[in-house]
DNA sequence: TACACGTGGCC
DNA sequence: TGGCCAAGTGT
């Protein structure tokens, strides 16, 4: 007959394997007295929302080194942390970040709440986000919740509901099995445990500390769940971007997007607007300027949450008194790596200027 | 409740 | 190659 799950169980794997991580205090450190910097603890939380540790490390550190303190994020130009933001995705979280650093240094003397419900009354913070650096930052019990952490529940207790109507078991098994003690590595070590062993695809099992109290690993549905409701088909748009290229110095022209919606508030090369039935043939009479348009072999192809996009390239070269025409700007070449371009208008950009 | 909201890596 | 997936939040 299996025992139940400990938090101990877990708390001594996590001892011994734990990740290192930038924006981590080690089990060690804690011990020797160690306290994490809540600033460091909220930067990495709402980086890594909905995004790998791979491709937010660089990211932390590179904000770190830029705005080492809240009030110093809050003091900058939202010009630059969405430049500092580009192409980790997911923008609105760069512009919540900002507002959120705004709030704390200058209305709550710079320092964070230390409760959930203060946590998650800040922009861009979330139920996650708010367990998550009330436990870690704080070391309060809450239950942190995120994607490996349903996963791991879901197959040590067996919860064959889809999600997200599982939500509410997971989230009290998660209270039930958090300890007093250490809550903030309890919530990593499951996290750990869900990105390193109990894994999507292919779990570890025999590595687990919780291999023998499983209930799916011994029924042998562990790498079936969590269930999940089946996802809609991903529609294609259609549409055309313009690369204006300038004579002698190849600056190109670039714009502003709304600051709301997909985004929102990132610069972008001019466009047609994307839709399903857009007619390629009319996408020149959106040319931001006249010239002597002529469309790239190819596409640029992207795929966002929701839809996929195929993108007509056009190029053209203007002669170099030519002034930007009314909210666009000349980008000179050296200065193209600095602006806050998405990873799809650079696709857009390296299309139209390659090979020219 | 359901949908909008990015990107890159994996198989 | 294309769908799946990753430390979710806002509306």
């Amino acid at each position: 007959m299996n025992s139940l799950p400990t938090s101990d169980a877990l708390l001594d794997w996590y001892d011994r394997h734990a990740r290192t991580l930038p924006w981590r205090t080690s089990p060690e450190d804690r011990r020797l007295g160690v306290v994490p910097d809540p600033y460091s603890v909220w930067l990495s939380e709402i980086m890594l929302q909905q995004t790998t540790v791979a491709a937010v490390k660089d990211y932390y550190v590179k904000f770190l080194a830029l705005w080492p303190r809240v009030e110093d994020l809050a003091a900058a130009d939202t010009e630059d942390v969405m430049k500092a933001w580009a192409g980790l995705g997911y923008y609105s979280r760069a512009r919540n970040l900002k507002k959120c650093a705004e709030q704390v240094a200058f209305e709550l003397g710079g320092r964070f709440p230390e409760t959930e419900e203060g946590l998650q009354s800040l922009p861009g913070i979330g139920p996650y986000t708010a367990a998550a650096i009330s436990a870690i930052a704080f070391n309060h019990h809450a239950a942190v919740v995120d994607g490996n952490v349903e996963r791991v529940l879901s197959r040590l207790h067996e919860i064959t509901t889809p999600l997200p109507d599982a939500k509410p078991a997971i989230r009290e098994a998660m209270d039930a099995l958090t300890p007093n003690d250490r809550p903030g590595d309890f919530a990593q070590a499951v996290m750990d445990l869900g990105a390193t062993i109990c894994t999507p695809k292919r779990p570890a099992c025999a590595l687990c500390p919780w291999m023998t109290e499983c209930k799916s690993q011994s029924s042998g549905l562990a790498e079936t769940l969590p269930r999940k409701a089946p996802k809609k088909a991903k529609p294609t748009r259609k549409g055309a971007a313009f690369i204006a290229i300038r004579d002698h110095d190849d600056a190109v022209l670039l714009g502003r997007r709304p600051p709301k919606g997909l985004l929102g508030g990132m610069t972008e090369v001019p466009g047609t607007f994307w839709a399903d039935d857009f007619d390629l043939s009319t996408a020149l009479s959106h040319a931001p300027v006249q010239g002597n348009w002529r469309k790239r072999s190819g596409i640029v192809k992207h795929t966002f949450t929701h839809f996929h996009l195929e993108l007509d390239i056009y190029v053209c070269r203007l002669a170099p008194e030519s002034s930007p025409p009314q909210e666009l700007w000349w980008s000179e070449k050296e200065q193209q790596t600095d602006e806050a371009l998405p990873t799809v208008m650079r696709k857009a950009l390296e299309a139209g200027l390659s090979g020219t």
